[in-house]
DNA sequence: GCCAACGTTGGC
DNA sequence: GCCAACGTTGGC
């Protein structure tokens, strides 16, 4: 079982939008260091839900995989932002997960206090001008954020 | 294959 | 709204 940290906006997609829907298909991802971290998520694995853009920015949240390797269907999809003209059906670009809502947090983990807690080193996220929206987290250091959460 | 121009992300 | 960081595009 790995850990993983997701960005997303939540005036977009936030940790009260997946835990009305209960799971959710990650489409969207367009960054191949992000694909490959999608494509290496394996059932089970937990993700911190990161919500990026607003004030304060931070971890939200806690959602967990329950289906790997799905193909993500908004890159054959014209109308979508996200169509890939260049992505043929026989050979998709862009594959991601569906993952389902763990928990939110009682209190939102903010970047600040993440800064003041971990090094960039330990945890990718508080690297300034990291903009990677999928990145792993280690086990030491998921299990030390779980502690803080609750 | 280099790299300038450009677009996007995301904290502040 | 600003702008640093950095990924992508495309001319050469």
């Amino acid at each position: 079982m790995n850990y993983w940290l997701m960005k997303s906006e939540p005036n977009a997609y936030g940790i009260a939008d997946l835990a009305r829907d209960k799971q959710t298909l990650w489409d969207g991802v367009r960054n191949y260091q992000a694909r490959n971290f999608l494509r290496d998520m394996q059932l089970g694995d937990q993700i911190f839900f990161y919500h990026s853009n607003t004030e304060p920015p931070g971890i939200a949240g806690l959602m967990r995989v329950v289906q790997s390797g799905v193909i993500d269907p908004t890159q054959f999809d014209p109308d979508s932002p996200y169509f890939d003209a260049k992505s043929l059906p026989d050979q998709p670009r862009w594959q991601t997960v569906t993952v389902e809502f763990v928990q939110k947090f009682p209190s939102l983990i903010s970047l600040e206090r993440l800064r003041q807690t971990f090094t960039p080193d330990q945890l990718l996220v508080v690297r300034q001008g990291n903009r990677l929206s999928v990145l792993p987290v280690e086990e030491a250091i998921a299990e030390k954020i779980l502690e803080m959460a609750n």
